[in-house]
DNA sequence: AGGTTATAAT
């Protein structure tokens, strides 16, 4: 073995005096063994009783070898931690992806309160504001909106831009959350509830709140809610926010405007996008990669290739998500031979290591474009062990190509990679219903009921006057319930006087056909555009969020739609943009 | 002594 001062079997001389302090004690520090080798060290010195040492030394825990467990020991063993040290572990375990450890931040910062030999400081709350917002958990961070007024921090910048994080993204957790505790039973009723604005008053009043207590909102404020609003659509919201920017002079750098690009390409609105993108004083590779994955959203291939080579041109190397970006761009727009280029210019010259998405996408662009045996053999010989969302990738493929024989192996494959995924059986149940075997989607769906698997309930929203209203199945508590329904009669009436037929191929019950085309009628889309139509004004375009993506009955009703009631119709689905006008879709019917 | 922020395939 090597004799490093780490080799545990080697005696130690080191001299009584000042305690090694080592000026970077961590440098040479590498692997975990290393460190608890260091550690023992410290134990030995003495120096462990150093709070800057044990904090370090949890700090490394945590983040290097990711040894949680490790790092919650060490502060354990202290017996009276200083704030830094409790600022330190709370930090930690904020920090994690793990929500039960994110709640422990929260009960230790409650320990540490009613410990009371330290009282927290201005760098304790952001890590515990953190853990609120990760873990979704918004009547703590009330309470702790609370505390950081009685300790007189409501002042510090940096504990406000946590505290309207915990915020935003609490409300937005709770949005997707309340879609889950939906009881939805089957997919042949309507439903419609008008939405929670609370969540966004929520932030907005914390702003006002904030701007007529002079406290204002920063530059990292902004940039930390922009992708909330940016998931959740609220393109009112995210236009505020801008407008917020420019009146307060806050200065939309290559940063705030790679939030702000993402934030207006994800509400829809590709043009904005790109006017805040071509006034940026300065555009890095993150900003150039939220430009292409915004044209790659909506489906402007082109538009992508021609940035992708604007970025090389003005010096900037792609990163692995600028190639992300365009691989997806050329997915949805069929360009196999442009992906397979961009790929192996990716490995060959700039020599980035394809991650597991470069491959979802290749998967994906040879799939769609009928490549089936080509996307399994690249799944099989990758370096990377497959995850469940290449496999859907191919599954996907094998549906829109009717390949029954790749489907079913291909979906068995999933069901042991991912048992309890209700998308596999979708999948299948889909790939069946294509090929009219509904004797085989019932099979799957039994075996889905005795495994109590449900699918993702279908839910979108529309955004009316700045007031967000979600529609899903089985809830009649929108106040403008009768409305809607009419319009949905009259829409219905019009679509079929329009040549519509119902395509009830992707309907997931095995009720007659009747029943289908019924339940079609009512699909979340539908009754978004229903209240959305007798909403707005003529000419008004609505702008749509879907949680799952379109299905192909919607996809044909709503280019229909649009050319009879001559309204542009965007649709944000699952994966990308449609935009309906004049009777055609911007995806030109692939995707 | 220490705390915040943007891009990501299905």
């Amino acid at each position: 073995m090597n004799s490093t001062i780490y080799n545990p079997n080697r005696t130690f001389n080191f001299s009584p005096q000042p305690p090694l302090i080592l000026s970077k004690p961590f440098t040479s520090c590498k692997t975990p063994r290393d460190l608890k080798q260091l550690h023992a060290i410290f134990i030995k010195t003495g120096q462990i009783q150093d709070p800057l040492t044990a904090a370090e030394v949890i700090k490394f825990c945590a983040f290097s070898s990711r040894d949680i467990d490790y790092a919650r020991a060490v502060f354990r063993q202290m017996p009276e931690p200083n704030c830094f040290c409790w600022n330190t572990i709370l930090r930690v375990l904020a920090e994690t992806n793990d929500e039960h450890l994110q709640s422990e931040a929260l009960m230790l910062f409650s320990a540490m309160l009613c410990d009371g030999r330290v009282k927290p400081n201005r760098f304790t709350f952001p890590s515990v504001l953190k853990a609120c917002a990760r873990a979704s958990r918004l009547r703590e961070g009330k309470q702790i909106h609370g505390l950081i007024v009685k300790f007189g921090f409501h002042e510090d910048e940096f504990v406000i831009s946590n505290l309207v994080r915990m915020y935003v993204m609490c409300a937005v957790m709770e949005d997707a959350y309340s879609l889950f505790c939906k009881n939805v039973v089957d997919f042949d009723g309507s439903c419609q509830m008008e939405l929670d604005k609370r969540k966004q008053d929520e932030a907005i009043n914390l702003f006002q709140e904030m701007q007529s207590s002079n406290i204002d909102p920063n530059y990292v404020t902004l940039v930390s809610v922009l992708p909330a609003i940016a998931r959740i659509g609220a393109l009112e919201l995210g236009k505020w926010i801008h407008l917020y920017a420019g009146k307060n002079k806050i200065e939309i750098d290559d940063v705030l405007g790679s939030a702000l690009v993402d934030m207006y390409s994800k509400c829809g609105s590709i043009d904005e996008a790109l006017q805040v993108f071509e006034t940026l004083p300065k555009r890095n590779a993150i900003t150039w990669s939220a430009i292409i994955g915004a044209f790659a959203m909506h489906g402007r291939a082109e538009d992508a290739i021609i940035h992708f080579h604007l970025m090389g041109k003005a010096g900037v190397t792609p990163n692995d998500v600028a190639y992300i970006g365009i691989l997806s761009a050329c997915s949805h727009a069929g360009l196999v031979e442009e992906g397979r280029s961009f790929f192996s210019h990716m490995v060959k010259v700039v020599g980035l290591q394809p991650r597991i998405e470069h491959y979802g996408c290749m998967v994906d662009l040879l799939g769609r474009a009928g490549h089936l045996e080509e996307a399994e053999e690249l799944i099989r010989n990758m370096p990377i062990e497959p995850d469940d969302v290449i496999w859907k990738a191919l599954l996907g493929a094998c549906k829109m190509h009717k390949n029954l024989k790749m489907g079913e192996r291909v979906a068995e494959t999933l069901m042991e990679l991912a048992p309890h995924d209700s998308g596999s059986y979708v999948a299948l149940s889909n790939l069946y219903a294509s090929l009219g075997n509904w004797e085989a989607v019932a099979r799957v769906r039994l075996k889905m009921k005795g495994m109590d698997i449900r699918k993702d309930p279908g839910c979108s929203w529309i955004e009316i006057h700045g007031i967000i209203h979600e529609f899903l199945v089985e809830d009649d508590s929108h106040s403008k319930a009768k409305e809607i329904q009419a319009m949905l009669g009259e829409m219905s009436m019009k679509l079929r006087s329009n040549g519509y037929r119902p395509n009830t191929l992707e309907v997931f019950l095995n009720t007659d056909e009747q029943e289908r085309a019924r339940a079609l009628q009512y699909h979340s889309e539908k009754i978004a555009v229903a209240f959305g139509l007798i909403s707005t004004a003529p000419q008004h375009p609505l702008k749509i969020v879907k949680n799952l993506r379109i299905c192909e009955d919607c996809h044909a009703s709503l280019k229909l739609i649009s050319l009879i009631y001559k309204r542009q119709i965007i649709v944000r689905d699952r994966k990308r943009f449609h935009q309906f006008e004049h009777g055609s879709c911007s995806c030109m019917d692939y995707w």
